[in-house]
RNA sequence: CGGGAUGUAGCGCAGCUUGGUAGCGCACCGUGUUCGGGUCGCGGGGGUCGCAAGUUCGAAUCUUGUCAUCCCGACCA
């Protein structure tokens, strides 16, 4: 391709709307062009790296025995409502209607659409096991759509989804995926951790995340999830999913007798700590939710904190946000009493379901509010001042240095950008749905399935988080949308000119994806460009072409050496 | 949903305090010059100043509303 012809215009500065480095360089450099919140246009270079990606998926994906197909983008409501998710979804479905006013969506993922096509194609344990799978645009309404690439509200997506008849048929299924993803970003230039994650209120089953870690070179943080993980035994989780074992701490306040003791305005953990002198560690908090509409209690040793997604898993919920004022007032009145956030315990409460997190259960001599305002009861005991909840639950977040609970080591933290997921679904969808086929002993039975995505815009994304410098993107050369640039320094000089077509002419001619900066500029304005836009090989035709030698250089390394032409044009097609 | 900030040419910005009919750099067009890390000069084209009301003889500038974008937060009691 000649420069002169390529559709793309790289700018001077960054966009001013920009945060991370992957998005301030893939609109610079001309790759991207914003058309509305967190929905962009993919340019000429954009869209070559992300069909590098889909190949590369599409060729693992195939190996590993999946059959690609395209579902619609736009789906239809009643599946949803067979399967329940319409209610529950949220504001993340983009609804719509046609002219006939029937209720649409724009996909957000496809299980629905799957399990149809499962419904009506497969009817016996003979056809099975089959994993089905497709590149696409997806929609979700993001709350709030940012970071260019990394999270938009349109991106492309390779859903996958695997039917099995057995539960061992499902691990063989999922373990093939798991293979096969570490196969894909390895490919794409990208080392992952593949970390165990929260799989949504399903009970028993399993889930783990793709996670391209960014602590290291973190400008800005890209990584929106937290990652735990040991390393001396190779545990490793999101923190939605993290468990740990906690350190030694002081759980027995050592008061000789309950007393309600006066606490003014300790509506903290930490007011309420320094005011009594005592470590945070013996008091019992309790903080109050709105899980589906439901409020909820959740106790909690008062040094740690609460994860909101395995608090809402042990309510089988799908939403969960800490409650407002007025609803705490609200519960207050309908129990009879009239505290005020601080002061809020679990006795007596109406209308509240409540759940202790393991480490309330070993407190002993400890506070915890008794729904008086201004007043804390010291030094109480479960089963004397204080009923220990039944429902008894981790609903901690992991910390840092929590000690691991598979060897004990210390957890460490990191950030890490998810671009893939694989997730054992069971028969979720296929009960709902009624999709069933008839197993070896004559018994209809619902599909046993799975599901595995990566993010091909987000894994582009993360690929230009990991891999750049000051001076612009370096494209691993699998997913670099040219290989190699040819740039002439001169456009005046003839024989820098025809040496450099010549080069670019062998080269196309051996189907090597290759660019020549034929543009009229000075020598500046090309090499800028040239690291911008990440190729990875640049050969540059100067003044000691005299001498029949050019320059080789490695966008990634930096390494430069000056060989003959012909011996550029040999290293290329030898790569 | 709450808070903050910002909307002026494709991009980055100034002008707004103190109203008087819009400017700079990059990019673009023409021309000359220069030629190994974003040359220099001359000449040009391009903007109903986010939108809508209001105040005023007159609004990019003041007021109100509205929309959009970015950031933070979404309550750890």
């Amino acid at each position: 391709m000649r420069m002169s012809k390529l559709f793309v215009q790289t700018l001077r500065e960054f966009p001013s709307d920009a945060e991370v480095m992957s998005h301030k360089l893939l609109v610079r450099a001309g790759y991207i062009r914003k058309l509305a919140n967190g929905v962009y246009n993919y340019l000429p270079l954009m869209w070559r790296v992300l069909k590098k990606i889909e190949n590369i998926v599409r060729e693992e994906m195939d190996a590993a025995g999946a059959q690609e197909i395209l579902m619609p983008f736009v789906q239809p409501s009643e599946l949803w409502i067979e399967s329940g998710r319409w209610d529950v979804y949220g504001k993340e479905l983009m609804r719509l209607k046609d002219r006939h006013n029937r209720e649409m969506c724009l996909g957000p993922t496809h299980e629905e659409v799957i399990t149809s096509i499962a419904r009506e194609g497969i009817h016996s344990y003979k056809q099975l096991p089959v994993n089905l799978y497709q590149i696409q645009s997806k929609f979700r309404d993001e709350i709030r759509p940012r970071f260019g690439l990394l999270r938009g509200r349109e991106f492309i997506m390779k859903d996958a989804y695997s039917f099995d008849c057995d539960e061992a048929g499902l691990d063989k299924s999922y373990e093939i995926m798991a293979k096969a993803y570490k196969k894909i970003f390895e490919r794409c230039g990208l080392e992952t951790k593949m970390v165990q994650s929260d799989s949504g209120a399903i009970g028993g089953s399993v889930s783990h995340e793709f996670m391209v870690l960014v602590n290291e070179n973190s400008e800005n943080n890209a990584g929106e999830n937290d990652v735990f993980y040991c390393t001396k035994c190779g545990y490793s989780a999101n923190s939605n999913h993290a468990v740990s074992n906690l350190a030694e701490a002081e759980v027995d306040g050592k008061f000789k007798f309950a007393k309600i003791t006066d606490t003014p305005e300790t509506t903290s953990i930490n007011e309420l700590a320094d005011f009594l002198k005592i470590p945070a560690s013996i008091i019992c908090k309790c903080l109050i939710y709105v899980v589906d509409g439901k409020y909820v209690a959740a106790l909690i040793r008062g040094d740690k904190a609460v994860e909101e997604t395995k608090l809402m898993n042990v309510f089988a919920g799908n939403d969960i946000r800490i409650a407002r004022n007025d609803e705490i007032e609200e519960i207050m009145n309908n129990s009879g009493f009239n505290a005020v956030a601080g002061f809020i315990g679990p006795k007596g409460l109406k209308g509240v379901e409540i759940v202790a997190d393991n480490t309330v259960k070993d407190l002993k001599n400890f506070v915890i509010g008794i729904n008086q305002k201004d007043k804390h009861l010291v030094g109480a005991n479960w089963g004397v001042d204080v009923e220990l909840p039944q429902r008894i639950a981790d609903i901690r977040l992991a910390e840092e240095n929590d000690k691991c609970i598979e060897c004990s080591a210390p957890l460490k933290v990191t950030k890490g950008i998810e671009v893939g997921n694989i997730f054992k679904l069971g028969t979720k969808y296929s009960k709902a749905m009624n999709a069933t086929f008839t197993d070896k002993d004559g018994q209809e039975k619902p599909f046993i399935m799975g599901c595995y995505g990566i993010g091909i815009s987000r894994t582009a994304a993360a690929a230009v988080e990991r891999h750049h410098d000051e001076n612009g993107i370096i494209w691993p050369l699998s997913i670099a949308p040219y290989r190699v640039i040819v740039v002439p320094v001169s456009d005046q000089d003839e024989t820098q000119m025809s040496v450099a077509e010549d080069i670019y002419n062998k080269l196309s001619e051996a189907n090597v994806e290759v660019l020549i900066d034929d543009r009229a500029e000075r020598a500046g304005v090309k090499l800028k460009d040239a690291d911008l836009i990440g190729i990875p090989f640049r050969i540059t035709v100067g003044k000691t072409i005299k001498d029949n030698l050019v320059e080789f250089k490695n966008r990634s390394t930096g390494e430069t050496i000056t060989i003959t032409p012909q011996e550029a044009v040999e290293k290329i097609l030898n790569l």
